[in-house]
DNA sequence: CTAATAGTGTCTATTAGACACTATCAC
DNA sequence: GTGATAGTGTCTAATAGACACTATTAG
């Protein structure tokens, strides 16, 4: 790599740069109840052992590939799209040094990940206390994640489908929403503004009480 | 500042780290129409001396710290409050060697502009070529603007107050909503999505044509 | 007077929520 | 049958846009 000087007479690497890390909320709903993963850091001591999932960025990588990574590799899960939320730049943030983090969601389903040790899940409703900024990324996270909810059909897939090619029915999908809104949706209106988004399968879900339910699919425009 | 080692037995000084810069859409009503601030650098060739105005990152320095003073020395312009976009972290966006930037928006005035050779306006949709991933950012930065400019009153007092207390009238306040928009706005349903975040002064404004207008100001809860 | 601008009344289409009602299943 | 769930009809309130209308000024 070249270094050309620039309008000063210097190079890049003369001036000091900071670490840059990548802090993942990966959520997720577990028995109905919207989740925040974290993971057990071994350099720490017990009161703030449980982090959110991170790393620095190492070099010529894109964020989105070090966010992959660390959670590859810190909580064994893999296949995300994650979303860059904002950089957290309080230069006290981190007692270590100069650190910026490029704070991310992600949202996986639950069953993806692994039950270990160094793993756990936790209401983000209620979050136990977190070192560094760790509380403002969920909050942020949650947000976006609500938002995103509002305006389409599970769109990061958080539904366990019961149906084996896929399709669901509409108190599935509601019942999903209804954990990542953290409340109760009316049925009939949740039913009307989401069914611009799907189509009909023209099958019935059958086997439970009550009146058999329409299968749908997400469109796929 | 101490250097604690990590898990690996390294601390932060042992990894290589990216440089870090801002770049600021600075955006701007002139002549009814949206543009964004360009400044001249000094050290590039003629196709691409003309650019956002950035700097890099200084140690300890917060990243809306960064974008003032890189207004300030650059444009000459003070005051603002930069807003947070994205960050564009390509490792090939800046040919110098590995630089993330944070992208910013920032909105001024444009009799705060001062006018020399180095500083120019371009109008927003309609921008030259730019080096880096400077369009994008502008891109950005508009939607952002737009947004901020459906939601309430000119939240960034571009607006040019024709009265020495500040207040101002529907049509004044119309007209530069339609800069940043782009389009006509309907005068009378744009009065009324407006009015809840107004307080009346009860004083009139005279003479110009037709009939006068009320003046209004910014709620102030 | 006329042209221009300010401001209001009101109609329509759309939407979210509320609520009642019918339909169809398990048991 | 009963109870539970699916799905629809429809009423209301709120809202954006369209459009007509009145009000008040400059010139």
């Amino acid at each position: 790599m070249t270094s050309p000087l620039d309008a000063a007479g210097r190079s890049l690497e003369d001036y000091p740069r900071p670490s840059v890390a990548v802090d993942t909320a990966v959520l997720t709903v577990e028995d109905g109840q919207l989740c925040v993963l974290l993971v057990r850091a071994a350099d720490a001591d017990d009161a703030t052992a449980w982090r959110l999932p991170g790393t620095f960025l190492h070099p010529g990588e894109m964020l989105s590939d070090a966010v992959a990574r660390s959670l590859r590799d810190k909580a064994g899960v893999t296949g995300l799209r994650p979303q860059q939320l904002r950089v957290f730049d309080d230069p006290q943030r981190d007692d270590r040094g100069w650190v910026l983090s490029v704070a991310h969601l992600d949202v996986v389903r639950a069953d993806r990940i692994p039950t270990t040790a160094r793993i756990r899940l936790a209401p983000a409703a209620d979050v136990p206390e977190l070192p560094f900024d760790h509380r403002d990324i969920i909050d942020v996270a949650v947000e976006a994640l609500q938002k995103r909810y509002e305006a389409s059909p599970d769109p990061f897939e958080l539904m366990e489908p019961a149906e084996p090619d896929g399709s669901f029915t509409l108190r599935e999908l509601r019942l999903t929403h209804e954990s990542v809104a953290g409340r109760r949706l009316p049925p009939d209106t949740f039913r009307r503004s989401m069914r611009a988004e799907l189509v009909e399968t023209g099958r019935l879900s059958h086997g439970r009480r009550g009146k058999p339910a329409e299968l749908y699919r997400r469109r796929t425009d």
